[in-house]
DNA sequence: AGTCGCAATATTTTT
DNA sequence: TATTGCGACT
């Protein structure tokens, strides 16, 4: 066969070289999941399956395209040709594209979660109010809506989980609220759903849903389009929701199914992520195998010893005992601190005893959040001490204001039925608001084309910008980056006056970024819809020079699937592990930020360093103590670090339990 | 009636 | 730190 055959274990070669019809990989942490899905694409073009027959799928861009990445500067000799890793969301706007006569959507326009939202928005008007008189908040009903998409349950049970599962109402309470409620949520997503109609809209659900559905109801198209594949390996299935799931059902027949995935890095369950069916795979896929992978390569053991504790207080079994191939290191640090500045000095310090003293690189250190905003300060510090470093996850550019407003016109240009990009762009300027705009688009939604909305527009009392802008990028359908040039120059003033205030300087280099990435793409219509769908700068946000080595700052989940060296994880303190929220979510929210903090553990090879508030043991409540994670740590797995600061409070530590008395209560002050 | 500016506020996580 | 809500002003 070849090296990378040769480089697996056992296990991992009875996967990569299974010859069954489909397959459960349940690897752990670190097991070498990526090298396993990488011999077995090897393994399959050696046999003499076409790469174009393979299909690589996965839950986020982010993974897809690194295990493409890898394959190909893996197997450089062979012909990777055509070989594709994609999303699921990606793969399935390919299918309908490719496949109009099966799918028949045409000339439509994805739209992303927060034109989603606006649609809503639109929806619902100003203050709607449910039947108790609350406001109706458009972010849960969007959630809502989705939530029942991605697993089919019905809209109550969807509701509980968004609106209510929380343990302080009793269950009565709950479902006659629900019962109450209903028809209000029941009619916005009626609504919505027409609306779309309406607009030739698809969001990101609809995606996978009309692929989903066609293909199961309709023998013949599922046929069609499940021979156009052999294979089908799929990363990350513990990130699988049940929609997905029955996609991949009109695959069991033709194609071979390669799964891999960890039920102990389950953490999209506000998804819709069900990891549980991972370990029925067996009975839901007819014809199937599971393999376990349970050598970690990874780390060293006293990570794992602290990893491995932390899914053992866990009330479900994970039955996760890693053991490390490297054997035995240096024992994680546990570091207190007094307020989160001292958090971000100490991480960004020892990051540079990493590079000056250790020799080693920037990108051999990871900071790991539980939310992008956790790791603002130490951004800050990272500027402060000119550490390069790069920003994983939360909301890209592509999600920032000032490019959809730059985006807006464009999108009318591809589509002039688009009346949130009307919306958008016409709202820009001074003197229109929500009303003025709505009047406007009822004048030019209805034209026949984009010549007499622009002519329409220069017969209207409002900024002679609006018609000038349009008028200026309409000839440049095939020239994008040419296009945004000319968009910028017209709009330029009054994008400045409205960033003024808000780091203007900055976004103005977003633009020409923007410009740069454009120049890929043929036609603005690609533009737009491919950016939708994948914002390639998404990981752009830099603070040093484009190639140059750089420390990686993420939040947990975009964390996923990487490694470094040295990890530090951020705020692992009462309040943040589980997080209030959870606590009142119950059980399997709390169990979820388990796994997540697991996730975060588990990425470290050399060095770990948890840092957590030295207050943490107080909690303001039983239940948060009781939930906190690191409650019962056993004092050997960890060594306990107190930096300066935070000394003076260490004498108040207290592991005891917390009582509330009333100190008032021996006296009678009536 | 509609827009704009200011003050208060609440922060997961991703396609 | 970005968004939302409210009140004042056109």
């Amino acid at each position: 066969m070849n090296d990378l055959q040769d480089n697996l274990n056992a296990e991992q070669r009875l996967a990569a070289q299974f010859t069954g019809k489909h397959l459960m990989v349940l690897a752990g942490a670190g097991t070498g999941k990526t090298r396993t899905i990488i011999a077995r694409a090897s393994f399959l073009l050696s046999s003499g399956v076409s790469p174009s027959r393979i299909l690589i799928l996965s839950f986020t861009r982010k993974s897809a395209r690194e295990i493409v990445e890898r394959i190909k500067a893996d197997l450089s000799g062979k012909s990777t040709e055509g070989l594709k890793g994609q999303t699921f969301h990606s793969w399935c706007m390919e299918l309908i594209q490719q496949n109009r006569n099966i799918f028949s959507q045409s000339d439509f326009t994805l739209i992303d979660e927060d034109d989603r939202e606006s649609c809503f928005k639109l929806i619902c008007g100003k203050n709607l109010k449910d039947k108790e008189n609350h406001t109706v908040k458009v972010k849960n009903v969007v959630d809502i809506y989705s939530y029942c998409i991605n697993t089919s349950v019905s809209l109550s049970t969807a509701m509980r989980i968004i609106l209510f599962d929380n343990a302080d109402m009793s269950d009565k309470v709950v479902t006659e609220s629900i019962e109450k409620n209903k028809p209000i949520y029941a009619d916005l997503i009626r609504k919505y759903i027409v609306y779309k109609n309406k607009r030739r809209y698809l969001d990101y659900d609809d995606l996978l849903l009309i692929v989903a559905r066609i293909l199961k109801a309709n023998a013949g198209a599922r046929d069609f389009v499940s021979k156009k594949y052999d294979h089908i390996l799929v990363d990350e299935m513990q990130d699988t929701n049940p929609l997905q799931y029955q996609l991949l059902s009109s695959f069991y027949e033709n194609c071979h199914l390669f799964c891999v995935g960890d039920d102990a890095q389950s953490i999209y369950g506000f998804r819709g992520a069900d990891f549980k069916s991972m370990h029925h795979f067996t009975e839901i896929v007819p014809d199937s195998t599971q393999q376990k992978l349970t050598l970690n390569y990874r780390s060293t053991q006293e990570i794992l010893d602290l990893s491995n504790w932390l899914l053992k207080q866990s009330s479900l079994s994970y039955e996760k005992d890693l053991v490390a191939f490297r054997g035995k290191g240096l024992i994680p640090l546990l570091v207190h601190w007094e307020n989160e500045w001292e958090e971000a000095n100490d991480v960004t310090d020892r990051i540079i005893e990493s590079v000056m003293k250790r020799n080693e690189l920037y990108i051999d250190n990871m900071v790991l959040s539980r939310s992008v905003w956790g790791l603002k300060k130490t951004e800050a510090c990272c500027i402060k001490k000119k550490i390069p470093y790069t920003i994983f996850g939360g909301s890209g550019l592509m999600q920032s204001r000032h490019i959809r407003d730059l985006a807006a016109p464009l999108r009318i240009i591809a589509n002039f039925h688009d009346e949130l990009a009307w919306m958008r762009f016409l709202m820009l300027w001074p003197g229109i608001g929500e009303v003025t705009a709505s009047k406007i688009i009822g004048y030019v939604i209805d034209k026949a084309n984009l010549e007499e909305c622009i002519y329409t527009l220069m017969g209207l009392n409002i900024p002679k910008e609006i018609s000038e802008t349009l008028l200026a990028i309409s000839d440049l359908q095939y020239n994008v980056s040419e296009a945004i040039a000319e968009a910028l120059r017209v709009m330029e003033k009054r994008l400045a006056e409205i960033y003024k205030d808000n780091n203007w300087e900055s976004r103005k280099n977003d633009f020409e970024l923007l410009q740069e990435v454009a120049l890929d793409t043929v036609s603005i219509a690609e533009f737009v819809s491919e950016y939708v769908l994948d914002p390639k700068l998404e990981t752009t946000r830099k603070g040093g020079g484009k190639d140059e080595d750089h420390v990686i700052l993420s939040t947990i989940h975009s964390a996923k699937g990487l490694e470094a060296k040295n990890c530090y994880v951020l705020n692992v303190s009462t309040f943040s592990f589980p997080s209030k929220k959870a606590i009142l979510n119950g059980e399997e929210s709390i169990e979820e930020e388990r796994r997540c903090l697991y996730v975060a553990l588990t990425r470290a090879k050399d060095r770990l360093c948890v840092y957590r508030d030295i207050h943490s043991v107080h909690a303001d409540s039983k239940i948060q103590s009781e939930s906190y994670f690191l409650n019962s740590l056993d004092e050997k797995l960890v060594q306990k670090v107190v930096l300066p600061h935070a000394q003076y409070f260490e004498d108040t530590f207290y592991g005891g339990e917390k009582i509330d008395i009333d100190i008032y209560d021996d006296f009678d002050f009536s």
